[in-house]
DNA sequence: TTCATAGTTCTATAATTATCGAACAAATAA
DNA sequence: TTATTTGTTCGATAATTATAGAACTATGAA
């Protein structure tokens, strides 16, 4: 119980990160994580339980884009920027620089409606 | 049955994007656009039935990165490279300049192994 | 009109995923 | 030692999503 597994950085998946990101919550995470730096999981105020809260942590982990670290009682949490922009040059500089307006605080409390298709056939 | 919906520019999300992006077969399709331009829905070769792939459009175009033109008895298909540039600099570009070598034709054969967690509490 | 082409929609199913509460575990403080 | 803090893991559930086949629709050609 001493090491976190974490993916080396040529192992990274596209498609993966894609998904650790497409999360409302997670991507919150993500961008508090930029801006401070490195921080201990506790520390993210988040609206779902804390097993939830772990969850979401371990998919971040697994897929690469954060890195955890023991101290003590709690999980250091720090993005691996060096090895996305290494293996994905430019992608996580983009997220994190979109605009994060209405959306994805929004997306987190409730889902934009399912459109209604207005088409026969399309 | 004339017009198909499309999300306007300033309503594009993040996640949402992030999500229609993250499936292999959807990126696939992605990345033959960005090189194609402009392309009929089945020129795309794949591996899923044609009701499948007719979701996999829909999502896309649902999210705003692509959009579908009526031409006949086809669609053709092109990426909102300007919407998407505008919304979220730099996003689709390092999508797709990401190094496509093993991982994402491979994923959608076979997905990896669910890594094993070595270490009790973490 | 009839047929072929291209794709959608419906229905169903299997697989993932998000969520929570309860029980557990490790490090540290009292 | 016992209790506290910080988080994980387990088990269950609800929601989403990927997939396919069958029936359908619209366009254009014979």
């Amino acid at each position: 119980m001493r090491t976190l597994v974490h993916p080396e950085r040529d192992q990274l998946q596209l498609t993966t990160i894609l998904a650790a990101l497409s999360d409302p919550i997670r991507l919150r995470l993500i961008r508090e994580l930029a801006l401070a730096g490195e921080m201990p999981c506790g520390e993210f105020a988040s609206p779902v339980a804390k097993s939830t809260m772990s969850h979401h942590v371990r998919t971040l982990r697994e897929a690469g884009v954060l890195r955890v670290r023991l101290q003590g009682t709690q999980r250091r949490l720090s993005l691996r920027s060096e090895d996305l922009d290494a293996r994905f040059p430019g992608l996580l500089s983009a997220v994190l620089q979109a605009d994060a307006s209405v959306e994805d605080s929004a997306r987190s409390i409730e889902p934009e409606p399912r459109e209604g298709e207005e088409g026969g056939m399309a």
